[in-house]
DNA sequence: CATACGTGGCC
DNA sequence: TGGCCAAGTAT
């Protein structure tokens, strides 16, 4: 533990800290899904969609999500496919795939029961140090800290932290605070009303500290400095990338989708066939279509240009310069590739930036 | 350690 | 409007 940035905690006075707060989530907690009972199953799902997700988002995903995948063995049995289509629209669409891959190795390897430490728990994919902790702490009782943005900034200005949060190594810094405050007798109302005090009252900008049940306990509240925390340095700017996509329908009028890499942004996830481009050749159609041949195997009708959607992602903008065209022929058998009517296109999952070119273009005619 | 990885809401 | 944010993890 680093000595400087955690020697207000010397003269803090733990228990009251504790009443104070497990008192307060008691009171102002709200309610949501999956807090109707401490199944871990359902724990870890929530945890896993609220990843840098807000919970107005996540709650209609989350009800949906255990509607149609209630147990460790229902997801475990599950096509990927629904799994994805399930999560479509929520992000991070990685955290889907790993949640998946975890849950069928419970199914498999620890008897369908999310193991209970710290070392098993984190072996899982997806399963970070944030996701073991709440997990354990909620839904086992055990108390180990769950450390995430509203912590790091809530125990900043509680404890007068000034290192920059946007640093890895800063977390342990606060795990390490955590150990020493959390309550034994509660971890799980302890971390999550530290969570929850995030949410509600210390929040990012004009925190409520006049409705806060910990303000006494508060050093930057105490020297006034509650609007200098947390330290969070900026992230970089981020690229722009120029993207033809074209919209093809064969003459039954069936759509060519592409499922996308099992790597990387969007991995398998279906899209419309596009291609990256350099703003030089925007309009060239000769060129699109030939770029198209080579890549799906696809001819095509000079396709026409209907607008462009640009799509940010956190680290780049897609920049989506739209076509609608006529499919021609397809040179090969390709399991990538589909040919689906309007209907059929509801069952497969698509990225927003492809569900607004959809839209697009049928609203283009 | 820095960067990749989504989306929607807010000011 | 563009930047920032929201219950992080993998590499």
């Amino acid at each position: 533990m680093k000595k400087t940035a955690l020697a207000n905690l010397d003269a803090f006075n733990k228990e009251t800290f504790r009443q104070d707060l497990i008192g307060w989530f008691e009171q102002e907690q709200r309610t949501l899904p999956w807090r109707q009972d401490q199944d871990p199953y359902k724990v870890w799902v929530s945890e896993i969609m609220l990843q840098q997700t807000r919970v107005d988002t996540v709650i209609p995903y989350f009800n949906r999500f255990i509607e149609q995948f209630p147990t460790i063995e229902a997801l475990a049995e599950a096509e990927e496919d629904k799994v994805l289509k399930a999560w479509e629209g929520l992000g991070y669409y990685s955290r889907a795939r790993n949640l998946q891959a975890a849950v069928r190795e419970v199914h498999e390897h620890y008897g369908g029961r999310v193991p209970d430490n710290p070392k098993e728990i984190s072996s899982l994919k997806g399963v970070g140090p944030y996701t073991a902790g709440a997990i354990l702490s909620i839904a086992y009782g055990i108390p180990e800290p769950a450390v995430d943005g509203n912590v790091m900034r809530v125990l900043s200005r509680i404890l007068s932290i000034w290192e920059d949060i946007a640093k890895p190594a800063t977390r342990k810094i606060f795990e390490e605070a955590v150990r020493e405050l959390i309550s034994h007798e509660n971890p799980s109302f302890f971390n999550q009303a530290l969570m929850e005090l995030g949410a509600l009252i210390c929040t990012p900008t004009s925190p409520s500290c006049l409705l806060c049940p910990v303000r006494e306990h508060c050093h930057a509240f105490y020297e006034g400095k509650q609007s200098e925390l947390p330290i969070k340095t900026k992230n970089k700017k981020q690229k722009d990338v120029q993207i033809a996509a074209v919209v093809l329908r064969d003459r039954e009028g069936r759509y060519l989708i592409r499922k996308r890499p099992e790597k990387g942004l969007l991995a398998n996830l279906w899209e419309f066939p596009n291609t990256e481009i350099s703003l030089a050749f925007l309009h060239e159609k000769d060129q699109l279509a030939e770029l198209i041949k080579e890549q799906y195997g696809a001819i095509i009708e000079t396709a026409e240009m209907t607008g462009q959607i640009d799509h940010v992602f956190t680290h780049l903008t897609w920049h989506i310069h739209v076509y609608k065209g006529t499919l021609l022929s397809l040179e090969e058998e390709r399991s990538d590739l589909k040919l689906v009517t309007e209907e059929e296109l509801k069952e497969f999952a698509f990225p927003v930036s492809h569900q607004k070119m959809l839209k697009h273009v049928q609203e283009h005619k």
